[in-house]
DNA sequence: CTGAAAGCGCTTACAG
DNA sequence: CTGAAAGCGCTTACAG
C-alpha cells in the first residue's frame, strides 16, 4: 500500500493528527506557518483523505442522492437535464452524487437509503412522487428537497420553476405575434405543473381581455405522441398558435404541422416549455421557442437547501424560480 | 440516536460481534440455530449495517462510479439509456452508483475519485474517452470497464455491441424490402463505432454482390441536425433506403422526408441504430426500425466484469454482444 | 494554538 | 463453530 494517511502527513510535519486534520479541513486555530508547512507536505505527498473514514468519524457522507424515475431519464430530456444539473450542482458544492432510479429500488431498500450512512440527503424529482417508497422518504428523518412541487403538501422544502406567469408570458408572446386563435396542449392535468401552465394560459387571455375557447384546450401526456394527435385536432379547429405544455409535445406538434404542410410559424406559431428541445438539431430547420427552465439555478438552490437542512437548519418551504422565454423560429413572425 | 448497530444485535442475541457479523454477511461457519436467532433479532431490530464503517473496515465500498459525458446524457437518449441500464445493473449486483459527469470533474479530482475509497471501480462510457483525465483513469490502479471500445487499446476490459454484422443485417434488411439505392448517414468517422457500422454497410453490399455507390455515403455527427441535411442530399441523389448510424440521425432523416413530402417507407425506407428512439411518440406516426442495443446485457456484463476485477481477477479483454434488429414501420413495406 | 485520547461501526485474522 | 482483540483512517470534545 502506498496509501497516504493523515498520520503520515502528521508525522512528516511533526504535528499531531488533530492539527493535521484542522489544516486539511481548513479549520481555524492553526498557526499560519504551521498550517502552511502541513499543507505543503500534504500536497507533496498527494494526500487524499479517505472518505469512508471521514464519513464514519464525522457522521457526514458528503454525498447526496438523486431520486428520479428511470422512465424520466430515458424518455424525456427533462429528466436528463435535471440529472445533469444536479450533478453539476453537487460538484460545485463538493458533494458526490448517487443515483437512485425510482423503479430500481426494492421496497425494503428505502431503509437502506435512509440509514446506511452513505448519503446525507436526497434531492427528489417531483416526477417520482406517487411511488409509496418515495412518499415515505418525505417523512423520514433523512433530509430531502423536492425539485418540483408536491400536489398537496406545502411544508416540504422544494424548488420549482414559476409556471403560471411564465406560461402566461408565452401565451402573450403568441398574441404579440398576431395570433388570434391560440390553442394549448396541456400535460396530464393530474399534475400540478401541467395545471399551473394551463392556468397561465388562461391568465394571459384574461389579461388581454380575450376569452378562452375551451375547444382549443386539449390534454396531452407530456409525450410527443399525444401532441401529434392533439395538434391535428387543433389545426382542424383553425388555431394559428399553440402553447405546448412542454418541449416534447411542442416537437410533436411541429411534426404534425410539417406532415400536414402547415407552415411554422406562418400558419401556426408554436411555443414549448422546458428548454430541453431547443437547438436546430431537434426538429428539422426550425428552432423551438420555449420557456427555458433555469436548470442550473434550480439544482443549485436545491442542493443548497439540502445542505442547510443537513446542517440542522429548518427546512424552508417552496421556492420558485422564474424561467426565461427564449424566442426561436417556431413563433417569431417577421413583421 | 435510535441507530441500531451490530453491537446491539450481538448483545441481544447473546453472541459476539464476530458471529453477528458472519450472520449478517451470510458467511459460513455459524451454527444454524444461532444463525437463525441472530438473523431474527437483526430483522426485528431493523438493523442496517453502516456502510461507511463496513467500507472502512473491509476496504470495499460496494459502490461503483459511472463516467459519462454530460452532453451525452442531455442530448442523446443513448447516454440516458446507458445510465439507466448501469443503474439497474448496479442495483442487481447490490451496488450503489455514483455519477461522474465527464465535464464536471476538475483536474485534480481524478485522484479524488481514485483514492477516496468511495468507489470500488468505474464503468466508463467510451464516449467519454479523449478527455485527458479519463484516459488517465484507464491506466490507474482503479478497476475500470469500458462500455464501448477504445480506438487503439485492446488490452482494456470492455463491453460493446457487435457493430459490423448487425449493421450489415440492417442494410440487408433494406435490400430485402426491395430497396435498390441504399444510402447511409454515418456517425463521425473518427469514432470506432461509426466506422464499424459503415463497414457493416459495405459488407452487406459485398455479400449481396452489389457495389457501394460512394456518393450515397454521407458523414454525419450522430446528431439529428446533421442527418436532416444529409438526408436531403441523399434524397436528391435518388435513394430509396437509408441506413442511419444511430436513431437520432434516423429521426433527422425522417424529418427531412416528411418535410419534403417523401413517404416512409414507400419512397424511402429507413433503419436506425441504438433502439433509443423507437416507439411511436418519437417521430410522428411511423415507428422506427432499428438495431436495438442490448443495454441491459451490456450494463450487466460491464458490472460483472468490473466486480471480477475488483475481486482481483485478471481483466478480460473486449467482449462483444450482438444486438437485435427490430423492424418497425419505417422500413417495412407491405408486400 | 496544539495534542492525547476516545470513538465512529464494522471486518478479519488469530486462537480456541 | 465462536469470541477477544486489533485495526480501518478519520473527527472531535477535552485539556492544556
Amino acid at each position: 500500500m502506498d496509501t497516504i494517511t493523515l498520520d503520515d502527513v502528521a508525522k512528516l510535519s511533526g504535528v499531531s493528527r488533530s492539527t493535521a486534520s484542522r489544516v486539511i479541513n481548513d479549520q481555524p486555530g492553526v498557526r499560519p506557518d504551521v498550517r502552511e508547512r502541513v499543507q505543503r507536505i500534504a500536497d507533496h505527498l498527494g494526500f487524499r483523505p479517505n472518505r469512508a473514514a471521514k464519513n464514519l468519524a464525522s457522521g457526514r457522507a458528503s454525498v447526496i442522492g438523486l431520486v428520479i424515475p428511470s422512465e424520466e431519464l430515458r424518455v424525456d430530456p427533462y429528466g436528463a437535464s435535471i440529472t445533469h444539473a444536479v450533478g453539476r450542482a453537487a460538484t460545485r458544492h463538493d458533494l458526490g452524487l448517487m443515483l437512485h432510479l425510482a423503479e430500481e429500488v426494492p421496497g425494503r431498500t428505502v431503509h437502506h437509503i435512509l440509514r446506511d450512512g452513505l448519503i446525507d440527503g436526497l434531492v427528489i424529482s417531483s416526477v417520482a412522487l406517487g411511488r409509496p417508497w418515495v412518499d415515505e422518504l418525505l417523512d423520514s428523518s433523512l433530509p430531502t428537497v423536492l425539485i418540483g412541487r408536491h400536489p398537496r403538501r406545502t411544508d416540504l422544502a422544494s424548488v420549482d420553476v414559476e409556471n403560471v406567469d411564465s406560461s402566461a408570458s408565452a401565451t402573450a408572446h403568441l398574441f404579440d405575434q398576431g395570433c388570434e386563435r391560440v390553442g394549448t396542449i396541456t400535460g396530464p392535468l393530474g399534475r400540478v405543473d401541467a395545471r399551473q401552465r394551463l392556468d397561465g394560459f388562461r391568465l394571459a387571455h384574461e389579461r388581454a381581455g380575450r376569452v378562452v375557447d375551451e375547444t382549443l384546450v386539449v390534454e396531452g401526456d407530456f409525450r410527443r405522441g399525444s401532441a401529434v394527435e392533439a395538434a391535428r385536432l387543433l389545426i382542424g379547429r383553425g388555431v394559428d398558435g399553440i402553447v405546448a405544455g412542454n418541449d416534447e409535445m411542442a416537437i410533436g406538434a411541429m411534426w404534425a404541422c410539417t406532415a400536414l404542410g402547415v407552415s411554422i410559424p406562418g400558419d401556426v406559431a408554436i411555443v414549448g416549455f422546458d428548454g430541453t428541445g431547443s437547438g436546430l438539431d431537434t426538429h428539422g430547420d426550425v428552432t423551438l421557442s420555449s420557456v427555458v427552465q433555469p436548470f442550473d439555478r434550480l439544482a443549485d438552490t436545491a442542493v443548497s437547501m439540502l445542505n442547510a437542512i443537513v446542517e440542522g437548519h429548518q427546512a424552508t418551504g417552496p421556492v420558485s424560480i422564474p424561467p426565461d422565454l427564449v424566442v426561436g423560429g417556431s413563433s417569431l413572425r417577421r413583421t
